[in-house]
DNA sequence: CCCACGACCTGTGGGC
DNA sequence: TGCCCACAGGTCGTGG
């Protein structure tokens, strides 16, 4: 489910009741997620702090006031919820409305104020780890990300010098996250369809006048998708329970048969299977 | 470098 | 109604 604009709205979400606060209580109901957790988590993150609640690329960063950020990426079908005490039996010891989901809630923190955060993912591609926070740049998950596309830093500049030489179409080396770190399959298909590119199209041929459209496409989709409070497609919610709304504005994921979009467009939404991913795309468009 | 494919893991929706 | 298969927002790895 999650991509930049999904994991900007959980980060918008959780911070208001994360940040400043201290963790009282933090649970892990099984030993791992996609890998193990680290055999310390719960300790190390047990009276912790978390300062800030950072976004990088998909990842979502929990500065803590310990050496380690808590690094948190949801996979397929992670996500978080907030619960809100109804009660308070003594000093301390909160109630809650009865959990919904036990079965894939694997993560639970609760905070000194007594709010609950968990952590729920059916699939378990979603993981979690502590990181040193003076070389998390140069951790593995990281020091190969590309810029994020909403930086100044992500130009057509930078897109021509990836795209340059390439066979592979712009759909695939845009979910190359060291070339831009944060699009997913849906934004890619989005942006590609906006710009009237063709997914297909060997990158390195797409012509460089071209190329500052398909970055203000990206820049433009993503900003417009957080505002919504990101995709509501299967189980995506906002760490409040509100849905998002983004869904209802694409014009090409999930759009099979239907119209495109786009104006003065006459064509219909394709769907290929691309590099093993659903690509749509509007044939008549994207060239 | 490119592609095809499979792996991880579970749930859901569509077709028959 | 029930079963089976295809497919799902992401990443990682292998082998040709």
């Amino acid at each position: 489910m999650p991509e930049l604009p999904e994991v900007e709205t959980v980060r918008g979400g959780l911070a208001p009741v994360l940040e400043g606060r201290r963790l009282a209580r933090v649970e892990a109901r099984r030993p791992d997620l996609r890998f193990p957790l680290p055999p310390d988590f719960v300790q190390i993150l047990t009276g912790a702090e978390v300062e800030r609640l950072e976004r990088r690329a998909k990842y979502l960063l929990a500065r803590l006031d310990r050496e380690d950020t808590l690094v948190m990426h949801l996979g397929m079908s992670g996500r978080f919820e907030i619960a809100r005490p109804e009660g308070e039996e003594r000093p301390g010891h909160f109630h809650y409305a009865p959990d919904p989901d036990p079965k894939h809630a694997h993560i639970v923190f609760e905070t000194d104020a007594g709010v609950r955060v968990t952590y729920y993912d059916p699939r378990r591609f979603g993981y979690m780890a502590l990181i040193n926070t003076a070389t998390l740049d140069l951790h593995p998950w990281f020091a190969g990300l590309g810029p994020e596309p909403l930086s100044d830093a992500f130009d057509a500049a930078h897109l021509a010098a990836a795209f340059a030489g390439r066979k592979q179409g712009p759909k695939t080396l845009l979910l190359d996250q060291r070339i831009v770190a944060g699009l997913g399959n849906i934004y890619v298909c989005e942006a590609l369809n906006r710009a009237r590119i063709s997914p297909f199209k060997p990158a390195g041929r797409v012509a460089a006048s071209r190329l500052p459209g398909l970055v203000e496409a990206i820049k433009d989709v993503l900003r417009e998708a957080i505002a919504a409070g990101g995709s509501t497609l299967r189980d995506f919610a906002q760490a409040d329970g509100a849905l998002g709304y983004f869904q209802h504005r694409f014009r090409t994921y999930d759009r099979e048969g239907q119209p495109c979009r786009n104006d003065g467009c006459a064509g219909v939404i394709h769907r290929e299977v691309q590099a093993g991913r659903s690509t749509f795309y509007c044939p008549k468009c994207q060239k």
